[in-house]
DNA sequence: CGTTAATAAATGCCTGTTCATTTATTAAAC
DNA sequence: GTTTAATAAATGAACAGGCATTTATTAACG
C-alpha cells in the first residue's frame, strides 16, 4: 500500500559518487546529485534526511565496497602477493584519472573532521589493513617473504606508499596510476623477498 | 602620497594558513580570513582582487616558503641524509595536528582544478624533487648511499613515502607524525644503505 | 587638498531545507 | 471484479542563511 520508489538508493549513491569524481568535494551539492540521479533535489532529502545524511550513506557504501573487494580478491587469488597487488591496483586505479582521484582525496580528507565520517574512513583504512596484514603474513608463511619481515610495519609501509603513489601521481600526472603503484610496491618489498637468487616469486 | 596600509599581506596570508588549518578549505571564507587578520572582508578583496587572487597569493607564498625551507636545510646540515631527513621532517610537522594536516591537503587536492594552483603546487613540488634529487645524488657521492642506487626512482619513492606517511597518520592518528615519517623514511632508505660493518637490511 | 586604504552596507547568487501538493500503488470494501 | 480509501513517494515552489562581490562613504596620510 505504498508507493514504490523509482530509483534505487544505490543508484543514488552511484551518482553521488559520480559527480564527486568530476567536480570534488565543492561542487558535491544537493541539485548536483539529484540531476546526475535523475530525481529532484527534495527527493534525496527525503530519502537520506539530509546532505549529511546522504553523505553517511556514502561513507557506509565505500565501507561495504572496499569490504566486497577484499572478499572478492581473496577469492580470486591464490599466490598471497598477488592478491596483495590486486588489491592494492583495484583500490586505487578505480579513481581512474587524477581528478577524480584528487577529488575523492580532498572528500576523505574533508571528512577526518566529522567524527562519524571518520569512523567509516578509519574501517575503511582498518579493514585493508587487516586484509594486507594477513596476505603478508601469509606470503611469509609460504616463503614469499622472508621470514624475518616485521609484518605490522610493513602493512603500514604497504598503506602508505599506495597512499602516497596515489597523491603524487595526481599532483604531477607522469605516466599511469597503475605503474606508479606498481614501481613503488617493488620498492617497498624488494628487501623482504627471500635471497633466492633467479627465482621469481611472482608467476604472473 | 596616500594612507599606508594597517597590516602587511604576509599577515593577511599567515592569517588565511592559520584558518585554512583550523577549518579546511570548506570553512575558508572571506569573512573568516578577515576576522583572524583583523580587518574586514571588503579589504581583502581590495588587496588581492578577488578571494581566487587571495589563494593564488597563498600558494605563491607556499611556493617561497618552500624554497627558503630547501636553502635553510642546505645551509645548516652537512651530511646529505640528515639533511634530507630534517627537510621532509620540517615540510610536514609544519602541519602539527592531524586536523591540520587533513586541511591542508584537502586543500592542496581541491585545488589541482584549477591550472594555476596546480602549477603551483607543482612548482613545490618539483623544487622538492630536485632538493631531495641532489641530495640522495650527494650521499651516494659521499658512500652514504650504495653506487648502485637509481637516484631518480629513489627520489620518487621518498616523496611518495612521505605524503603516504603523512596521510595515513591523518587518518588513524597513532603516534606521531614524526615518528611515522622517520620509521617509512628508514625502511625506504635502508635497502639502499652500503653494506657496511655488520650494517645489514635485516637487522635480528 | 589629493590620493589611497579601510570601512560598512547592500546586492545577487547559490546553498540546504521545509512544506503543501500531486502522483502512484496497494489493501480493503462492496 | 470494480471501486474506493489509505499510504508512501516524488514533486516544485518557497524559505532563510551564507557567500563573494560591488558600491559609496569615511578616514588617514603626504
Amino acid at each position: 500500500m505504498a508507493r514504490p520508489r523509482g530509483v534505487d538508493d544505490a543508484v543514488i549513491l552511484r551518482a553521488a559518487a559520480r559527480v564527486m569524481g568530476r567536480v570534488g568535494p565543492a561542487g558535491l551539492t544537493l541539485a548536483a546529485v539529484a540531476g546526475e540521479a535523475g530525481v529532484v533535489p527534495g527527493t534525496l532529502v527525503q530519502r537520506f534526511g539530509s546532505k549529511r545524511g546522504l553523505l553517511l550513506a556514502l561513507a557506509d557504501q565505500s565501507v561495504r565496497d572496499a569490504d566486497e573487494l577484499i572478499r572478492r580478491v581473496r577469492r580470486t587469488h591464490d599466490g598471497a602477493l598477488a592478491a596483495l597487488a590486486e588489491l592494492l591496483t583495484e583500490t586505487t586505479t578505480q579513481l581512474a584519472t587524477p581528478e577524480a582521484f584528487a577529488n575523492h582525496l580532498a572528500f576523505l580528507c574533508a571528512d577526518l573532521a566529522d567524527p562519524q565520517l571518520h569512523e567509516r574512513a578509519l574501517a575503511v583504512h582498518h579493514a585493508q589493513a587487516r586484509a594486507i596484514g594477513e596476505l603478508l603474513a601469509q606470503a611469509a608463511g609460504a616463503g614469499e617473504l622472508r621470514a624475518t619481515t616485521d609484518v605490522t610495519a610493513l602493512t603500514r609501509t604497504v598503506q602508505a606508499v599506495t597512499a602516497g603513489a596515489g597523491l603524487t601521481w595526481a599532483l604531477d600526472r607522469e605516466g599511469t596510476l597503475g605503474q606508479r603503484l606498481r614501481q613503488e610496491l617493488d620498492a617497498a618489498l624488494s628487501p623482504h623477498l627471500p635471497p633466492h637468487p633467479a627465482d621469481d616469486p611472482e608467476e604472473s
